[in-house]
DNA sequence: GTGAAAGCGCTAACAG
DNA sequence: CTGTTAGCGCTTTCAC
């Protein structure tokens, strides 16, 4: 490997001013910084980043901690593809590191990001409790921003999305629509998403649906599995609202396969506002969460481009379509 | 902030000791190491891995360089995923390198990796001349592997998918149904899989096709315009070949709004196997595109776990839904 | 302007 | 077993 001082001895000059002229610091005189150059090119010299990033003792790498949960549908998707970008706008660099499904986990990933002296690192957990994640970002020396999901502290260090008033904003319009029995189907707990926007429904929903609930864990699988556990209950309904849209996607299917229309006999909704959703048939109902705000607020604030406190309460705005209908006149169930 | 000198002050002892009963090196006095293991929690010592790594040479990151052209689809998010969770499965970090939209800038991100010391990277590139790719495996000191494209050279560095054999897999199926006016959608180019695939629909469909072709960008959306202007186009056919499941998806919606059943009037096939295609309706006929063993196969080569060479040539299986259908006895177009 | 020397925080011989 | 001493490759005073 050729170093910083293999490029010094071939262009007969010190280590420093080498460096000098690769930081543009100084003014180094204009033929030596030539001879460096033609040294640079001639020994096909690479600053190791390692190197200096120690010494200057900052780097340019964003963390992202994710829980495994979410890996792998369109959120997941949209999360990574706006960190990376809004990273690289700021001329950082995306880094990784996998929460995977226990607290534990998440704190090992939060460390080794704040362990490689990352600008900044942003944590999309599920597990950790609260506490722990206060301890974290009072210790680090550098930003640790929560996503999604409320703090009671450290504001400065948060941006969350107001699930509850998003879930809110789906049920009314529900309602709207005259739907009095709505279903629900929750994605994997725990998960402050799920938590706030079945809070919502249930908040919201006619008191005798209380039973209508079944479980999923955010894939299309489970939500199809999840329509058909409440097609074959006992109680009825004319809606079914999905923690998100790969659930609703799997919900319609599952309706569909058991000869019920969509919206005609059940309305869907979901969350997120997937693309896929407007492809489908029928188009689905969502609500446009705004993850990418989000990122955005976040990677900005590690980079300290936005002076003041974080969004926060961020909510998203209903996006309506084909898969909710307005209530029928005999409930088919 | 607290180094191993503060701890090894701390506990009365060395700097080495210290770093001995961190790394379990030589076996350090059990009085000794409970000492320093007590200092470390007083003083909330965390190991710098910068350092770390400059002193070791070797770093525990796989770099990953996208192109941004391939983002947010469910292509991106197998390819992010499966390189995520096999990362994390030999003990390793994913650390992203935007690829953005041109040479130059596939080469820095590529650059910016190296010179990071990641233990190896992954290039999902596709501007870069083959002949740079060539010039910087043999540069790097850490093995640099090409995915899903074929280098002429450096076999031991290059996993590809042969994206003409599993086209020819899916337009052999598509024949067998008796379609003979096929159409083509194509993704964005420059691409290697969108090539490869072209070529073996242009191969093996009737001569009478060679404008049944319509260009799209991978989305759902072009797709979607792809569709209409095929089917505003003069030349019959009875059924479209995409580069892609979400252009195929996208063309399906446009089929329907056209009132043109699927697959009754038109079939549709794509490539990749997006989970949504099971869901979708009608759901997708497409190839399974290996792009899990793809990025297995590169992590396991660089973490140095398959000694033999690389797979190559992978292909993939049709997986066979309702998409495609026998061809109508009547074109209906 | 430029070079010498002292770090950044850690590991790895080499003595003892 | 443990401490001392050099590095790893770069930046950054501080003199000249």
């Amino acid at each position: 490997m050729v170093t910083m001082l293999d490029v010094a001895r071939c262009a007969g000059v010190s280590k420093s001013t080498v460096s000098r002229v690769l930081n543009n610091k100084n003014v180094v005189r204009e033929e030596i910084k030539a001879l460096v150059y033609k040294a640079i090119a001639e020994t096909g010299y690479r600053p190791n980043l390692l190197a200096q990033q120690l010494a200057t003792q900052k780097t340019s790498m964003i963390g992202l901690v994710i829980t495994n949960e979410v890996y792998n549908g369109p959120f997941f998707s949209t999360l990574v593809y706006n960190a990376a970008k809004f990273c690289e706008q700021h001329d950082h660099r995306l880094i990784f590191a996998d929460g995977k499904h226990s607290a534990d986990e998440e704190i090992n990933a939060i460390d080794f990001l704040v362990r490689m002296k990352c600008a900044g690192v942003m944590v999309y957990a599920r597990h950790t409790p609260h506490a722990e994640l206060e301890k974290i970002i009072n210790e680090s020396p550098m930003p640790v921003m929560i996503l999604n999901q409320r703090l009671s502290v450290c504001p400065d260090r948060n941006i969350f999305i107001d699930h509850y008033r998003g879930g809110e904003i789906v049920m009314d319009y529900l309602l709207s629509q005259g739907h009095t029995h709505i279903a629900w189907i929750g994605g994997k707990m725990p998960s402050p998403s799920n938590t706030a926007r079945q809070q919502a429904w249930r908040d919201n929903v006619h008191p005798d649906c209380a039973a209508l609930v079944a479980q999923g864990d955010w894939s299309m699988e489970s939500g199809y599995q999840a329509a058909l556990t409440l097609i074959d209950g006992a109680a009825p309904f004319t809606a079914i609202l999905a923690a998100n849209d790969d659930m609703a996607l799997g919900a319609i299917k599952a309706l569909k396969d058991r000869g019920l229309r969509v919206p005609q006999d059940i309305s869907v909704a979901g969350f997120d506002n997937a693309k896929i959703g407007h492809y489908f048939s029928p188009s689905l109902t969502t609500l446009d969460t705004p993850i990418e705000q989000m990122i955005q607020c976040a990677v900005e604030q590690i980079v300290g481009l936005s002076p003041d406190r974080p969004a926060q309460g961020l909510t998203g705005t209903l996006v309506i379509r084909d898969s909710v209908g307005p209530v029928p006149v005999l409930m088919p169930n």
